[in-house]
DNA sequence: CAGAACACTAAACGTGCGTACAGCATCGGG
DNA sequence: CCCGATGCTGTACGCACGTTTAGTGTTCTG
């Protein structure tokens, strides 16, 4: 009853889609009570509800606020094509992420949770990136900074999907190479590696594709 | 209660392991009841109890089972080392998981759920399977298949997410590319283009590396 | 300044959950 | 032949969940 204005001169509500991110980002839908919400936000079980309808009613209003966060890196992703295929120095949405969203932001832990349960949302924007991803291979291939490939469905699904792992598997990452490749020095770390590999490739040769 | 043999002539207990593994791996340990499971398995509620002593307990089977079935792979992976080294065919962790697993196996599935909730079961897995690849990297610097790097840790560390990546997203991308990655079809298809890139690169060339 | 609208709470309700318990067959060993 | 063990079911219990309801201040509005 007093801890509502822990997170600043936020609204009740807003206070209780923000508990309800965090806790549904660490723990998934089903593990999360609303009881538990709205302790974690200082307010009463019912005000949840009277101000979501209902449980679902919350889960969606995250979903919505989680989608419009992610469509905002979106769209920073389309303005910054162009200055990308000019500049030169490419982007990840791994690198995006760890720019746009500060230190403990509840974001990248949710994004994993849509897109590993199947979420319609996540697939839509699972959608919306592969797409991007197509348009700035094949933009990049005209330029002639992409080599051109017989495939380029698998080689953009490839790129992006490198891109998505390392959000996936953050801890696991973290936890292997000592750290949390999410922060600006471990993107810098991996971003590194990662260019080197696409730029001059890690295989020597290719002795053999397919024994039989 | 007519459904027990459905499974062929396995014991009660085992087709209510089954049955546990397939929805845990469709929907996660929470959404899913013991009576679902029951009735998925064909038994009464109190018969998963009778075997498996909780929910809990039942949990802990099927993650036993599962971790079985990953070290079996990991054991072939141990075995196929060598003869990855002088084959020259490489193998990544989707490819051995398409062809260890017949299509519509839950075990794929279940091994995102691991990952995804921060098992540590899966935690271990991932640093065996960590471990496995920085040493086969190594192996094949040594023979010079594989160019040196500077971090050899970031590098192991991206070849395996990259593989995971394919089991974590495996759905999305086959919406996004028309074929289930991990059939033969869809693996054959993938590995082709992952092949070129590990290999020649993609980027023709890195006018910068970081701005600043 | 009355009164509707709003933000919020305490308490309770009904449901579905995991689990406990008692009992019923079947069967192998003394 | 019996009898303990084993496999299995039906029923019921207690609890925690999402949600409902009734009510209390507090704040807009005419």
């Amino acid at each position: 009853m007093s801890s509502v204005a822990d997170e600043g001169d936020l609204t009740a509500k807003a206070t209780i889609r923000n508990a309800a991110l965090r806790l549904f980002a660490e723990r998934g839908h089903d593990a999360v009570t609303v009881r538990e919400i709205a302790a974690a936000a200082g307010v009463s079980p019912a005000l949840v509800v009277h101000h979501f309808g209902s449980k679902d009613g919350l889960r969606e209003a995250v979903d919505g606020y989680a989608a419009k966060a992610f469509d905002a890196l979106f769209a920073m992703d389309e303005h910054d094509l162009a200055e990308m295929l000019t500049g030169g120095n490419s982007m990840s949405i791994a690198e995006m992420f760890a720019r746009a969203f500060p230190h403990g932001s509840p974001l990248p832990a949710y994004l994993r949770r849509l897109l590993l349960v199947n979420d319609p949302a996540a697939a839509a924007l699972f959608g919306r990136w592969y797409a991007l991803t197509g348009r700035l291979l094949d933009s990049m291939t005209e330029i002639g900074a992409v080599r051109p490939t017989e495939d380029p469905a698998v080689r953009a699904a490839f790129f992006l999907v490198n891109d998505l792992a390392l959000i996936l598997l953050r801890n696991q990452v973290a936890a292997a190479i000592g750290v949390d490749p999410l922060t600006p020095e471990g993107v810098a770390r991996w971003a590194k590696e990662v260019t080197a590999v696409y730029t001059t490739g890690a295989f020597v040769s290719a002795p053999r594709q397919e024994p039989s």
